[in-house]
DNA sequence: GCGACAG
DNA sequence: ATCTTGTCGC
């Protein structure tokens, strides 16, 4: 695979709802302490400007930390997803926390409310994450790693949603996204596992994950608190069956039933 | 100037 | 992201 172009740079780019509900007993996960205060618009605030919102970003990069390592053998691990009403106008934010040794949910949280900004590419975090904090904060455990839908340093600023969530939670995180939003590659292989370096402006911003044989590979980055290797290794311990990790599709499923709760009540009750 | 562009 | 019909395969 190839694919060309990227804004600075020379190389070429290729182309069941869980059931338990606890309460909360004490603060879990909320916005943090990573070294400086955060500001109000950090978090997502409405009403940010497109060219406040790169500020933003270009502001909490340098707090990023993408050599980590990270949890090696982490107990628990979160999986965050939204999804959107037809009309665009309501969303739902899930996160679940699985038991990594039987990847099975062992807590969950949701939000229901509207988008915080409108989906801009390189923007996308500001979207979501009011949402996702919320959600976040919600949670009556603490996991030691953020699995995100979407990409961290693979970003044209190099700080994308599971950046952002990572600086401003303070906890390990990984970007794994469904498709490219910079960088090229070659390969990978056909098998599961096989990885190509995900290039962009001449540095490695990420790597090409074949998570299934035979399937289209995911795209997984560096969020904060983690290095690159140990990322793609917890995406591979997380992806045994499909091709997205088991974090990211109990999310989804949960994302997606919380929205059809809110958004049409009435309709399976009868 | 023209495309590309996470979810 | 969401909307879509059918199709191939375990």
């Amino acid at each position: 695979m190839w694919r060309s172009g990227s804004p600075s740079a020379s190389p070429s780019r290729s182309p069941s709802v869980p059931s338990t509900r606890r309460r909360r007993t004490d603060a879990t996960v909320s916005p943090a302490e990573t070294g400086g205060r955060l500001e109000h618009g950090d978090t997502g605030s409405p009403g940010l400007t497109v060219a406040e919102a790169v500020a933003v970003q270009d502001r909490l990069r340098p707090r990023v930390d993408l050599v980590g390592p990270g949890p090696c053998r982490p107990a628990t691990v979160a999986g965050l997803d939204v999804a959107y009403a037809p009309d665009g106008d309501l969303l739902a934010a899930a996160v679940t926390v699985l038991d990594t040794a039987t990847l099975t949910v062992v807590d969950h949280a949701v939000s229901v409310g509207r988008p915080a900004f409108g989906y801009v590419p390189g923007l996308f975090a500001f979207r979501e994450l009011p949402a996702l904090l919320a959600a976040l904060d919600r949670l009556t455990t603490r996991p030691e790693l953020l699995v995100c839908d979407g990409h961290g340093v693979a970003h044209p600023r190099r700080f994308g949603l599971a950046s952002h969530l990572g600086v401003v939670t303070g906890l390990p995180a990984i970007g794994v996204g469904k498709t490219p939003l910079v960088g090229g590659w070659t390969g990978p292989g056909p098998r599961r596992g096989d990885t190509a370096a995900l290039v962009d402006a001449g540095e490695v911003v990420g790597r090409v994950v074949r998570t299934r044989d035979g399937v289209k590979p995911v795209f997984v980055s560096v969020g904060h608190r983690m290095g690159l290797d140990n990322a793609v290794a917890q995406v591979l311990a997380l992806t045994p069956r499909y091709r997205l990790p088991e974090t990211t599709r109990t999310a989804d499923r949960l994302c997606r039933a919380t929205l059809a709760a809110a958004v049409g009540p009435a309709r399976a009750a009868g």
